[in-house]
DNA sequence: GCGACAG
DNA sequence: ATCTTGTCGC
């Protein structure tokens, strides 16, 4: 791993992230939620990616690939050390989504390539970034009201909105991931939201990625 | 030089 | 991220 290598890399795929919204379902139907996690040590990096139906928000399937950890974790280059995981559950789906939430940053990233953006370019589908702290740039204290949002600006470039999504809980980081507008990913962040601080394609993933007593209950229910 | 630093 | 007990607030 030559970090000088993957920065030039990134520099260079973040020219291909296209920020304006190219849907092939315009609204989507079928929207996913991705999220990353570890096992034991960290040996094994664990991938999950959740289809959820519009407007529905019903989940209809679920994948989870495990796959040997290859790269430690460093600010900046989360990307390298997730997408082999993502890219195996990706493939395991048996529709692919109109829209797919990523757990992480998209644009607002150092080089303007977090991993929301790095996996949408890789497999081509519009993806929003939903990251849970700040990576780089600066915004102005948000109100309490759920809702509230201020624009996350770096070097004189809003790269994301830094939404209130719940009642005294910490904001979350929306951006675009690839093929969406910055205003597009607030929209459909907020149109999935259903009243907790996580949209609910991340919500679900997480839940699968981590085994959580919801998604236990539901996988209990369908059989 | 010093602090900050997604998951 | 992950591990884990207790605690606070709606």
């Amino acid at each position: 791993m030559d970090l000088a290598s993957l920065r030039a890399q990134q520099i260079e795929l973040a020219s291909q992230v296209i920020r304006e919204d190219r849907f092939e379902q315009d609204p989507p139907r079928l929207i996913a939620g991705a999220d990353v996690g570890f096992e034991q040590g960290g040996d094994v990096t664990r991938a999950a990616i959740v289809l959820l139906q519009y407007p529905s928000l019903e989940l209809v399937e679920y994948q989870v690939a495990r796959v040997a950890t290859s790269m430690p974790y460093i600010p900046g280059f989360l990307s390298f050390r997730e997408y082999p995981a993502l890219l195996a559950a990706w493939e395991m789906l048996s529709q692919k989504p109109d829209l797919l939430f990523v757990d992480g940053h998209g644009i607002s990233h150092p080089r303007r390539l977090g991993v929301a953006s790095h996996f949408g370019l890789l497999v081509d589908v519009p993806t929003i970034g939903v990251a849970k702290k700040r990576l780089c740039g600066k915004f102005e204290p948000l109100a309490e009201e759920p809702g509230a949002c201020q624009p996350l600006s770096d070097k004189g470039e809003a790269l994301a909105w830094v939404l209130r999504s719940k009642k005294r809980c910490n904001p979350l980081f929306v951006s675009t991931g690839h093929r969406v507008s910055l205003d597009t990913a607030l929209l459909w962040v907020n149109r999935c939201m259903a009243g907790y601080r996580l949209p609910e394609p991340t919500r679900w993933a997480d839940a699968v990625a981590s085994g959580r007593p919801a998604f236990t209950r539901w996988q209990a229910i369908q059989g």
